[in-house]
DNA sequence: TCTAAAGTTCATTTCTATTTGAACATTCCG
DNA sequence: CGGAATGTTCAAATAGAAATGAACTTTAGA
C-alpha cells in the first residue's frame, strides 16, 4: 500500500532520510496477503492462472496505482508474468493503466467492479462450452437417426440423447438467469 | 455397443463361427466417439479429469453393461485409470456396478441422470470455494478494522471489502438458485 | 542521435495433475 | 489348496499449463 515514488537511485546519493524506503514496502502486508490469496482462489475458479489472481489481489488492496516493478517485487513473480498478466487484466477491463508525469513507468489500478471478469468468464469460458455441447449433441442425434443401426439400438440411443438434451437445455437457460442475477 | 460375452479363449478352440468377435467391437463407434468427447468436455467443466469423462461417455452410449476390460480396450486407457475412474464414478452415483452369473468380471452401467454429478460439483467444488472466500473476507475485514492502519487507508480498505462482500453474497445466493433451477 | 529504462515476446524450464504399469491383494473355481 | 482372473494401489512417468528469463523492441530524454 502507499506511495510508490520513482526510485532514481542515481540522484539520491545516500543523503537525506527521505521516506527511507522501508523494507516492508517491498513486502506484502497482512491485508495484501489475504487479498492475494482470495483472488488467487477466485481466479482459479474462473479458470485463470494463479498469477492473474495474485496481481489483481495486490492491486485490489492497493491504496494507489502501482508500477510494474513494484508488482514484480511484492509478488516475487517474473517480468514476463507481470507484463502478460497485467495486459490480460487490462484487456478484461479488470485493471486500468495510467501514467504519471515525470515517470516513464506505467501504473496500474484495479477496477473494483468484478463484473467484467465474471462476464468474460460467462462469454468466453461457459458459453463456448455450452455451444460446443449443443453441436456435439446435434451431431449425435443425426447419427442416431441415420440408417445403419439396429432398431432397438437406435431407439435406446434416441431416448438417452433426449434425456441429455433436457440437461443441455437447462444449462442453456441457466446462463441468462445468471446474467440477470448478477445484473450483467 | 452390443454384447460383451466373457471371452474364455481356452474353451473356444478355433471352432464355431460364434459371433466372430468383430474387431469393431473393440473400437469406438461414431456415436460412442461423440459421446466420449461430449462428456470429456463436460467432465472438464466440472473439474474432473479427462478419463472420467471418457469412461462415462462410453457407458452413457452403451446399450448394455460393460466389463472393465472392455472399457480399457475401447478407450485405450490403463487398468489403473479404469479402476480408479469407475470407482469414482460409482461413488458419485453416476455409474452402477453389477455382476452377471457365470462371469467373474464386474460390469458397469451409466446412471443416465446427471443430477448426482452436478450436485457433487456444487457441494464439493463450488460450495467449499464460496465458504473459503467468506472466511478470508471475514479475516480481511477484521484486519482492516484492527488498529495499526492509517485512518485513510483503513477507510479505503473497508469500502473495498464492502464491495467485495456484495459480490460474495451474490455468489452465495446464486447457489440455492441453481439448485432450485436444476431441481436438486 | 544515443543510451538506458521500460516493456514485450517466446523458447525453455518448472510445476502440477493425470496416467501408467507393475507389484500386490483378492476371489473364484477346478 | 493352487493358480488364473480380476481388481487395487501407488511410485514413477507423462503431458499439459504456467512461469521464467534472456533477447529483443520501444520509448524518453540527455
Amino acid at each position: 500500500m502507499l506511495n510508490y515514488v520513482s526510485r532514481n537511485d542515481s540522484i539520491r546519493e545516500e543523503s537525506q532520510p527521505v521516506t527511507p524506503e522501508r523494507e516492508t514496502d517491498r513486502e506484502l502486508s497482512e491485508l495484501e496477503r489475504e487479498s492475494v490469496e482470495y483472488f488467487v482462489s477466485f481466479a482459479q475458479m474462473m479458470g485463470f492462472p494463479k498469477s492473474i489472481g495474485q496481481i489483481y489481489g495486490l492491486l485490489f488492496m492497493s491504496f494507489e496505482p502501482i508500477p510494474v516493478d513494484v508488482v514484480i517485487e511484492k509478488l516475487g513473480i517474473s517480468k514476463g508474468s507481470a507484463s502478460q498478466g497485467l495486459n490480460l487484466l487490462r484487456d478484461l477491463g479488470a485493471v486500468k493503466a495510467l501514467h504519471r508525469d515525470g515517470d516513464r513507468r506505467g501504473f496500474f489500478q484495479a477496477d473494483f467492479d468484478v463484473t467484467r471478469i465474471v462476464r468474460h468468464f460467462l462469454d468466453e469460458k461457459l458459453l463456448p462450452r455450452l455451444t460446443n455441447g449443443e453441436d456435439r449433441l446435434a451431431r449425435m442425434q443425426s447419427i442416431a437417426k441415420a440408417t445403419g443401426l439396429e432398431n432397438s439400438v437406435q431407439e435406446v440411443a434416441e431416448v438417452r440423447l433426449q434425456a441429455l438434451q433436457k440437461w443441455q437445455n437447462r444449462g442453456r437457460r441457466l446462463l441468462p438467469l445468471i446474467r440477470r442475477f448478477f445484473r450483467l
